[in-house]
DNA sequence: TTGTAAGCGTTATCAC
DNA sequence: GTGATAACGCTTACAA
């Protein structure tokens, strides 16, 4: 690889002369540039990158940190994300590093460490708990960074995020099956652990309430993550009393969704939104929801519009670290809670399931 | 960010010792070291990834650079490929840098600043065409790569690869249709320009061959990126006389597969394996191939496969840059055709579309 | 077992 | 306009 000293020694000049006259500097002898760009071109030079962060330049690069769930659950949602955040920082013109995060090391070092090397000018944060260290780990070592997700506490949400609001999705979903006659429903939901799987309950019950429907323990089961999982749930709740079984199945996520309308014919039932079948409903409405057989009642997740966001607060960020709030284009369903803080309104995507 | 200097410091050594101390060379006195780590530990030590690679060593980190197709098309397949490989870097406790390369732009040049810029190790180069000069470009810069694809000249295939057998693919697809009593088959490809929608061309035609049926020029029809291509194509096909329409349609992917099912529905007719129906047949089977109604029947791209062959691959030339062939683990599907070439053959996945 | 010092490829601060 | 030269944070001969 050449180097700017190759350039220099090739051209007849100091190196300082080089490095200026590629960084487009004012003060360089239009001449003197001419000549330096066409012997850099020659000699396919390229400035190492490594050099440059070494001089506190950006490094272009951000880095998606997702925490790897054993759950395959979180698998079709992550694909989609990543891609969808990759297509997102190609129009930033920035590279997009994936580092996913082995849960069961120590997680707060990979985020130091990610932070610490350099090797990016900010993070973005996914997998929100509803107490979260990394969230205070990278305040405090001033890493710029956002979160698509966000912790449960409501007087310590002073950092950057960008969440879709579990909450009012539930309650919306809860609304329309009330209004189709449903009373009893059941809700199924992945990893409590996580936040949104926590928002989107939230949601659910309020949704409950709010009609003055009460809460049935037995026809809520949480921490699925595994098909067989979802297929016994099921199992288990077709077993109650015909007169106490649910008419309904709120699914947490479109993966979760996807095994219970398997597990539902299997047990013989039918799914759909007709008298005599079982209404499911999923959230996240990823590509395959409109194909599932019949189509997926779900809630729509921005996706788009997430990373739209999240990228748009971070690079803001990056720009101006003083200024407080950059400045966000207003996107559909887009509510902004804080400064820096934003909450995306998901969708009901009404299909055959319910 | 504490440097090696301010352990130093705090430690009463030379930098010298703490790195060495830091890096696990054997001959620092046992208690310096501990008292180095400790102090390291307390000032949330992480070594600069910048000033590492300046010195020659590894950034642990392997991009991805797929150049990025307006068509949709590959988008779905881009989706699942890009969170497949984020897996199996993770696996070889890699990052993955995801760097989409605009086609507009000066395609070389983007790959020579990749390779140029010391941030990565080596590339996963993929979208191959033909004639590539992308490869030919790194093998002179000799930056370590392997492609996922493969161009079509037979002579110069001294680099690199690992590539699905759209030929072989195509092949069993079309001697499947055939048993199934089908003698007039349509194809639909995507951007022929691409190797691998090149190579699956081909097996149609050999397939063709090997049953003595030879190609109708209409009933092939490429380039086709957008649905509404698709779409068109599809009508322009059943507004043949009725004996010369097919009673099979070949997509070169599972995407154009999925609007040539829509399409052949808004025509009035009925996609399945029936007499009356029309069979209709994928490439991939990314996972909605399964969930459309009727299901797909489609040839099965090994995606973990392909990432695991990569990567063990890459990583193997990494390892031992003189070595000519690392040692690949035998896997299912798997042909040699070269010491660092591998071909992959893709499983036909039967299901009720064909 | 430890320390000194050179060097990796840039950019930035001075002088000239 | 241009050129020395000092950083940036680390690794590694070479010395001690």
């Amino acid at each position: 690889m050449a180097t700017i000293f190759d350039i220099a020694k090739k051209a007849g000049v100091s190196i300082t002369t080089v490095s200026r006259a590629l960084n487009g500097y004012s003060d360089v002898n239009e001449k003197t540039r001419q000549h330096i760009m066409a012997i850099a071109e020659e000699l396919n030079y390229y400035p190492s990158a490594a050099a440059r962060s070494l001089q506190g330049k950006k490094t272009n690069t951000i880095a998606f940190a997702p925490l790897l769930n054993q759950h395959v659950e979180a698998e079709p949602f992550f694909k989609e994300f990543t891609g969808v955040m990759a297509l997102a920082c190609f129009k930033h013109d920035l590279s997009l590093l994936v580092a996913l995060v082995d849960t069961t090391r120590n997680v707060e070092e990979i985020y130091r460490e990610l932070a610490g090397t350099g090797r990016v000018d900010g993070i973005v944060l996914s997998d929100i708990k509803p107490v979260d260290e990394r969230i205070n780990l990278l305040l405090r070592l001033g890493i710029p960074f956002v979160a698509f997700g966000r912790t449960t506490g409501y007087a310590d949400l002073n950092y950057p995020f960008v969440d879709v609001d579990g909450v009012a999705g539930l309650e919306t979903v809860v609304d329309y099956l009330y209004k189709k006659g449903h009373r009893r429903l059941a809700y199924l939901s992945g990893p409590l652990e996580m936040s949104y799987a926590f928002h989107r309950y939230e949601g659910f019950l309020r949704g409950l309430k709010s009609h003055e429907l009460h809460e049935d323990k037995r026809l809520v089961i949480g921490n699925l993550q595994l098909p067989e999982q979802a297929y016994a749930a099921i199992k288990q709740i077709f077993s109650l009393p015909a007169a106490e079984q649910p008419t309904a199945l709120v699914a947490g996520s479109d993966d979760l969704a996807l095994h219970v309308i398997q597990a539902v014919s299997d047990n013989g039932r039918e799914v759909g939104s007709g008298p005599d079948q079982i209404a499911v409903t999923g959230f996240d409405d990823l590509p395959f929801a409109a194909y599932l057989q019949p189509g997926l009642t779900t809630l729509r997740q921005p996706i788009t519009t997430t990373c739209t966001a999240l990228l748009e607060l971070l690079v803001g960020m990056l720009k101006n670290k003083d200024e407080l709030a950059p400045v966000l284009p207003e996107l559909p369903g887009m509510v902004r809670v804080g400064p820096k803080q934003v909450l995306l309104i998901p969708e009901l995507i009404c299909r055959e399931s319910a």
